[in-house]
DNA sequence: GGTTTTGAGTTGCAACTAGAAACTGAAATC
DNA sequence: GATTTCAGTTTCTAGTTGCAACTCAAAACC
């Protein structure tokens, strides 16, 4: 559970990350960027939910385990709810918040496997209407065809052009 | 659980993390996973090239940006050139393998911008055709159609349906 | 009702890692 | 030849990780 702000044994007594250019990243970085939060993470979209079951999934030590439960709930990616049957029980859950982070993991696993791993992986993440595996994580454009980093470049805010099938000041989204 | 007992200043002498059925992401992560590997990776993708120019773009310390430098170039991510004109100047560039990690850095990106920032950070990428923003990092189908986390399921690599497009022993790619 | 077990943490300690600043050594510049 | 610049090392301090042992409350067992 929490640690408190003046003591702190474990505590993030560290400078956040430049925030160059105000860039998502390093924002990204300050809630995902430990040693083990991918692997939390990952634990967590295999529906793992209790301290004891991280702490054999991943072997992870348990005071490393606890401090990083306590910041991804900080942060907003895990819930802490009560068992109903076993008040003792906690679970851990993941909030849209968390949910919104599996493009990002798959992107980071597809890679590791295609370049670290070589082979496939077992549990194959598939489309649940067909069970065929899922495609490639890639960049598209506006219009949804695949880019290739040849054919992207950074713009000014100023100078994107707007989406034409978007009306007056509506709000972009991101990227 | 090792360390190994040679002497290496600041190498790394950690065990990799537990590679649990057989998944990339551990890979990934111990190539990638380190506090200034992304940010590092973000500033090659603007065109950073020079030890210097790194320090000053990312306020880091000089022996960790050394130590990381040489970690990526290790995993192939960077690597290392000798200038022709000033035989003294080092120019790390990115490597196939390491640009093919954009599509995960702007996963997190986007993901740091839509739930931390919550504005759109100014160098936008953009479509160099018709420069206009990129779409957002998704998940999709092997249709490509776009799949949220309730549309999927994870299968024994046994049980994945065939691609139908794919004739006989067909490679899959990823997933 | 009392003892034991279990879940989820804390605490203490030793080993490891990050960071700031000073130092090195070779190549370029004056 | 003296100075500056680039890319690292080294040193030393402060902060982090991991293991093992401890706590503390809520079930379970007897």
């Amino acid at each position: 559970m929490g640690y408190r702000e003046d003591e702190d044994p474990m505590g993030k007594l560290r400078e956040p990350l430049r925030e160059i250019a105000q860039c998502g990243l390093p924002s990204a970085l300050e809630a995902m960027g430990e040693r083990w939060s991918f692997m939390i993470l990952r634990a967590a979209f295999n529906k793992v939910r209790h301290f004891e079951e991280f702490l054999e999934q991943l072997g992870i030590a348990r005071n490393i385990l606890s401090n990083r439960l306590s910041r991804l709930v900080e942060n907003g990616i895990l819930k802490r709810e009560h068992c109903a049957d076993d008040r003792r029980r906690i679970e851990y859950r993941l909030t849209e918040k968390g949910f919104d982070l599996l493009p990002a993991m798959l992107a980071l696993r597809q890679w590791g496997e295609k370049w670290e791993l070589g082979t496939p992986a077992n549990p194959v993440l598939c489309d649940d209407r067909d069970h065929r595996a899922i495609g490639p994580i890639v960049i598209r454009a506006a219009d949804g065809r695949p880019l290739d980093h040849h054919e992207l470049t950074w713009l000014d805010r100023a100078d994107v052009a707007a989406d034409p099938n978007a009306s007056g000041a509506k709000v972009r989204k991101i990227a």
